[in-house]
DNA sequence: ATACAAGA
DNA sequence: TCTTGTAT
């Protein structure tokens, strides 16, 4: 490989670099800073995008050049500066020295001539030429194999194919173009009334200047009398824009001294990058542990006011660091008292039951945020915030209008630590991104960066591996949780604005009306956990694992070998290979194992049933026997807390992890069994209300389709009509189950690859019995079909309560647009039945609260509320529970409800 | 179809 | 990351 060299045009660089940021960026005292912050992003990105053996920073040397002899009004034509520019020009050239690079100039010379002899010299030695400039005068100089222009702005390379596509001529008939063109800026003057597009069209023609002016007589008219008479003044321009490459001689230039691998340059400009606040630079420099405590700390101390307030001010917003009980009442006090703010917790973990607040930051304009430590915990941490003080400021704090992001998650903490049951909150800009979009990504950093092109500071840099945020420095952590608290705000005032801009007013209100009430309601729900059977489960585990036991043991014997059974990979060489077994279904990886390949190897071999159970046994003990035991034994109360995701899913839907309440089985006996582990408080009982059918009835609902809203309307066996309307009255009774797949079909989505699976049936038998079902449904069929059409014209569908969903299918294979179109279907039905459960959800809620009722609701499952309440009441309480779902809406048909009481989750069906 | 979670 | 399996 040969060497590289890197040239690069300084001056011409930092001109660009100047115009190219934004001028407002200033020190606190009002220094420009834009350029010296576009030169350290450059120092900072040299390795990764112009990595080479070495850097030369050519400069223009002071004074006259030869070209003003030439012609004396050369460059005359060209602005002053601004002082902007001139004030920070001497330091960033200041820089290139102290961090340990090297300029090279020659007096009486442009820094392109200097250029221009550079790259002769490395020709000679073989060495590649980069060349940092975006000036054209350069172009002459490209040579592919050997020389390129770099644009660092634009982060282009220009070579002679780009500068063919720009200009229309080659690098060698680069001077001879210009020489035509001229340059009003630099008073080349050129030949007077050509452009660029004569200038190409000549050249093109005729290759060379010399041989246009030979060719002379051919040309015609206008053309040629510009030509000829300017003459003289296309040969001086010749002159002035060809560059000299033999401004020094080469033995004169050592490259060696001018190799790029110079070690920790910005260390050397430490105290500098501070004193110019180049924050970005100097959070890197931390994170990377590159800088000394001593030298950190005598840095700070420079920035540090005579108060007791430390701001650490970069291009963008001031970061302040609370340590001062008067100081923080001061800035709260300062607050006009309907002000919104941006709030945001600090903790030691995610667990809310063991967990512990260490601070919190806040924000109520865009240009500052402050952070408040008061449980900082490290050798030598300085003094923090009282306790009782930061409670009073929180207290405080939520008098304002509170706007976090996934601010459920901090109010966990926050309530806790108040000893307070709720709070009340204005907004959260993650469920007004999710209303925006829900299937955007909603994390604080991917959301910055995606909307406000801001790259955040990584919690990963901040915390060390294996600490809490207790142990992270204040100035750290004061950067870190301020951004936080800022950029919440900042996408808050954004999302506003968007939804006003994408007409969805209307989900302003929503999020007003039912989300942001539904994050107290959630959080009352996942506080109160649900108690579990702990020695119930014990046993269970116990009798589970000796099943195990067993089963690897007959396993083992019956197959011939040992092997891990949880290795699909494992197991499907002992059963293809070894034991020989047809091979069915095969996975992108190897052969496929899962239950309905076992299913139809169930009578070949002994081995399958057996692997069957096991497979089944392990399903429960691994995921639910053993995880919730683990969670219910570490609760002193024996409960569970889950956390539910409102923005969780793109239909409106919830989901629920840590762990899943969700989905616990029911389907199969022993899978039951788990939900008898699930049970009421001493004096307490389960109450389980679904509700039954709701997706179907809001498609006879919005669809009026007479058969449906008749079954509804007298409250018929939905799957068994559906069921005579297919197959007839005679055969209904034994292919109601048919039915009944099919309209559960309906309602998840499915295509005809998904029912034949589901039914055991051909995709053709399934596309039959989707047909008729259309044929016979004339009136869904048409709903469907509005549906669609809509989703089509507008990318999006909307639910009862105006959520919406969108759908590219601008840019999607057929094959998607099929998808697309059933789950817009269906996520006006999922959407939808998810809507009114929330709204019932909220009024039940309310209720509860309103009435000081003995209960609490525990957990949703998509269509089915629990609640925990006082025994004596449980009969009246579920009954007003039920009306209330009954009730939420009036629609075209009565929604139902079921109740059941009981003391475990088993006994709610 | 939409989730979450476990194990290799 | 892939495969499997649980729920609605």
């Amino acid at each position: 490989m040969s060497k590289t060299v890197t040239v690069i045009d300084t001056f011409g660089f930092f001109f660009r670099s100047f115009y190219a940021l934004p001028q407002y960026l200033k020190t606190k005292d009002g220094f420009p800073t834009g350029l010296l912050t576009g030169f350290t992003n450059f120092i900072a990105t040299l390795q990764k995008e112009h990595d080479s053996d070495y850097i030369i920073f050519a400069v223009d040397s002071k004074g006259e050049t030869f070209r003003n002899e030439i012609d004396e009004n050369y460059k005359a034509n060209r602005q002053a500066p601004p002082p902007e520019l001139t004030q920070q020009l001497p330091i960033a050239i200041e820089w290139i020295n102290k961090m340990g690079y090297k300029t090279l100039g020659k007096v009486g010379f442009e820094a392109d001539d200097v250029i221009a002899t550079l790259v002769k010299c490395a020709k000679e030695k073989g060495y590649r030429v980069r060349i940092v400039s975006h000036d054209k005068d350069l172009c002459q100089l490209i040579d592919d194999d050997n020389v390129t222009l770099v644009d660092a702005i634009k982060k282009k390379v220009i070579n002679e194919r780009a500068c063919y596509d720009k200009y229309g001529v080659t690098p060698e008939q680069f001077i001879d173009y210009q020489s035509i063109l001229g340059d009003s800026a630099d008073n080349v003057p050129g030949v007077k009334g050509i452009g660029k597009v004569g200038a190409e069209k000549l050249l093109k023609e005729y290759g060379t200047l010399d041989n246009i002016y030979a060719h002379i007589d051919e040309i015609k008219g206008a053309t040629q009398k510009k030509l000829i008479e300017s003459r003289e003044a296309a040969y001086m321009s010749k002159e002035l824009v060809t560059l000299h490459p033999d401004v020094f001689s080469c033995d004169e230039v050592d490259f060696e001294e001018y190799r790029m691998d110079v070690e920790n340059p910005f260390l050397n400009i430490y105290d500098e990058l501070v004193q110019y606040e180049q924050n970005a630079i100097l959070r890197t420099l931390h994170a990377k542990n590159m800088v000394s405590d001593e030298k950190k700390a005598a840095a700070v101390k420079k920035t540090q006011d005579a108060g007791k307030v430390t701001e650490y001010i970069n291009s963008e917003y001031t970061a302040t660091l609370l340590t001062d009980r008067d100081e923080l009442f001061k800035v709260l006090n300062s607050f006009e008292k309907d002000a919104f703010v941006a709030f945001d917790t600090e903790t030691t973990g995610l667990d809310y039951d063991k967990d512990k607040l260490v601070g919190f930051s806040f924000c109520v304009d865009e240009s500052e945020a402050y952070y408040v430590p008061f449980r900082h915990f490290y050798l030598g941490v300085p003094e923090q915030i009282s306790e009782d003080d930061a409670k009073e400021a929180m207290r405080k704090i939520f008098e304002f209008k509170v706007v976090g992001h996934n601010i459920k998650f901090d109010l966990h903490f926050v309530t806790r630590f108040l000893g307070v049951e709720e709070l009340p909150i204005a907004c959260d800009s993650m469920i007004l991104a999710w209303l925006i979009n829900p299937e955007s990504a909603l994390s604080l950093d991917k959301l910055a960066k995606a909307l406000l092109n801001h790259e955040m500071i990584a919690f990963k840099d901040t915390v060390k591996k294996g600490e809490s945020f207790a142990s992270v420095e204040l100035d750290d952590a004061c950067m870190y949780a301020s951004e936080d608290a800022l950029i919440t705000f900042k996408l808050y005032k954004l999302f506003l604005q968007k939804l006003e801009l994408q007409n969805a007013k209307h989900l302003i209100q929503e999020a007003q009306n039912v989300e942001i009430p539904f994050i107290s309601t959630l959080l009352c729900m996942e506080r109160k956990g649900i108690e579990v059977d702990v020695n119930f489960l014990e046993d269970f585990l116990v009798e589970v694992k000796k099943t195990l036991e067993s089963l690897t043991k007959s396993i083992y014997e019956l197959s011939g070998s040992e092997f891990n059974i949880n290795s699909t990979k494992q197991l499907g060489v002992v059963l293809f290979e070894t034991l020989g077994l047809p091979v069915g279904k095969k996975t992108k990886t190897g052969y496929s194992t899962d239950e309905k390949v076992l299913n139809s190897l169930k009578d070949k071999h002994p081995v399958v049933p057996k692997l069957l159970e096991y497979r089944e046994v392990y399903k429960l003990y691994s995921t639910y026997i053993e995880p919730l035991l683990k969670l219910a034994s570490e609760n002193e109360y024996h409960r569970i807390h889950t956390s539910f995701v409102q923005t969780g899913t793109a239909t409106g839907r919830l989901s629920s992890k840590n762990p899943n309440l969700q989905n616990i089985p029911t389907r199969t006996p022993l899978g039951a069994k788990i939900r008898e582990a699930f049970v009421a408080g001493e004096g307490k009982k389960l109450i389980g209300i679904d509700y039954s059918q709701i997706e179907l009835r809001l498609l006879a609902h919005f669809s009026q389709d007479k058969v449906l809203v008749d079954a509804f309307m007298h409250d018929k066996d939905i799957h068994l009509q559906t069921a005579i309307i297919l197959f007839g009255e005679e055969e209904a009774p034994s292919k109601r189950n048919i039915a009944k797949t099919v309209n559960f079909g309906l309602l998840y989505g499915m295509g005809q690859k998904k029912l034949s699976d589901t039914l055991g049936i051909t995709t053709k038998e399934a596309k039959e019995i989707i047909e008729k079902y259309f044929e016979s449904f004339p009136t869904v069929k048409s709903y469907f079909r509005s549906i669609v059409d809509s989703s089509k014209e507008k990318g999006y569908i909307e639910t009862l309560l105006g959520r919406r969903r969108y759908f590219d299918y601008e840019r999607a294979t057929p094959m998607y647009k099929a998808a697309y179109e059933r789950e817009s279907v269906n996520s006006v039905f999922q959407g939808s039945a998810a809507d009114l459960i929330k709204l019932s959800m909220n009024k039940i809620h309310a209720t509860i609260k309103e009435e000081s009722m003995q209960a609490v609701m525990l957990l949703q499952i998509h269509d089915e509320l629990i609640f925990e309440v006082d025994a004596a009441k449980a009969d009246a309480y579920g009954k007003r529970f039920r009306e209330i779902m009954e009730g939420i809406m009036q629609l075209n048909i009565p929604l139902k409800a079921s109740l059941n009481i009981g003391d475990k989750w088993s006994q709610l069906k």
